[in-house]
DNA sequence: TGTACATCAGTGAACGCGCGTTCACTGATGTAC
DNA sequence: TGTACATCAGTGAACGCGCGTTCACTGATGTAC
């Protein structure tokens, strides 16, 4: 029995799709590309021959289904998005209680970044596109995620349960809270942060002026 | 007259310090690391050949000074936490009054990570060092920087101008919201964001229970 | 004052590596006759 | 039903590049005599 030898790791792994199903290997890339993307705790350093190793392929045979990594990343993290913009929507719908139901979408919204700690990363960090820099990653952020957060702020204030008299600020006080409490914690993993749920809680009320 | 040589450009460039003045190239690697971190808006993929090139020395001359790249970053990194830390610090010392003390201390805050969005982005662009990951960089986050805002929230309530119960928790809470609302702004640029220091304000006071 | 020498600051070439991208190719699968 | 062929999914070798790190070296500066 020979020694495993582990050149024979880095060889493609992955049996060939019949005819007609070659797009099936496009799904497992942006699957290899999310399962990378968690690992690393994020989209920076990603390579295209790293990716390819992870989805059991040979590097040139992304090119087949991408134009670029760039284009795998841009196509995963608009997923993400689109995760991340279903959970908080989903929480969202689950409470009638207008203050039931922006405290459930901003807990969904923490719990996917705490469960999801690359995916989260990968949406926000982004490089500042400057005269000097390069324009490596071109995906915008999604600010439509960020709608569901101030639809929810504005229904409080008709409610009569916010005090709030600009939603659109006050949302995104709210949003840039649950983003700094996240990745704080997520920056700073031996800091004896406050129990998550209640720190949000207490954060949405005081920053969406919250009243009973 | 030829035309410049590009390579030219690579060549180290700088003049050779005098005996006993080795020292300083010490200095002028960290000044580079600085500019380069700036310029890259973080130390992520900064490279030694890169650092090199701007301090116009050779590769090699690096190990004179550092063991290391992470050895150079390591310092440029407390560099700045001690930078930010006096900033805060001294914006607190210049108010009398508890409530302007804190103000000014996060106003200070958030004013440093937008005066030097790479300096910022780099004190906190930590990759999680979970099983697999590499152990890249170890420079933990100087939480010493964040007692500075523990203070001052403790210091409100003693003088009955904040509504805390929990000074730790409730600062953590601000420097939370401080942290997202700088990072979101840098991440997400083309967002119509409210004006950063009465936006600052607004939050500091709500997170913090802050009363007249 | 002159000169041989030690030291010091830093260089340049070289190494092996992983990368993105290209190109000609292979061989299994399906199809036309 | 059998067979020649087209297509499709994907490979493997090669390229030039930038990287971290090593090593023997160079040549200016200071020092001992």
């Amino acid at each position: 029995m020979p020694t495993p030898d582990s050149s024979a790791a880095e060889r493609p792994t992955r049996s060939r799709n019949r005819r007609g199903e070659g797009g099936r290997l496009r799904q497992d890339i942006l699957d290899a590309a999310t399962a990378l993307i968690e690992r690393e705790g994020g989209a920076t350093n990603l390579s295209l021959r790293q990716l390819a190793r992870e989805a059991g392929i040979s590097a040139p045979s992304v090119y087949a289904h991408f134009t670029d990594l760039d284009d795998v990343v841009d196509t995963v993290l608009n997923g993400f998005f689109d995760q991340l913009r279903d959970a908080i929507a989903a929480a969202n719908a689950a409470e009638a209680d207008p203050v039931a139901a922006l405290h459930a979408g901003c807990g969904a919204y923490t719990r996917f970044a705490l469960d999801h700690p690359g995916r989260y990363r990968a949406l926000f960090d982004r490089r500042p596109t400057g005269p000097d820099a390069t324009p490596s990653r071109p995906v915008p952020v999604r600010t439509d995620v960020f709608q569901t957060l101030v639809d929810a702020v504005a229904t409080c204030a008709a409610a009569g349960r916010s005090a709030t008299t600009e939603p659109f600020a006050d949302a995104a006080a709210i949003w840039a809270a649950l983003h700094g409490a996240v990745l704080l914690r997520l920056s700073v993993p031996g800091f004896p942060w406050p129990d998550l749920p209640v720190f949000t809680e207490a954060l949405v009320t005081r920053t969406g002026l919250i009243t009973d």
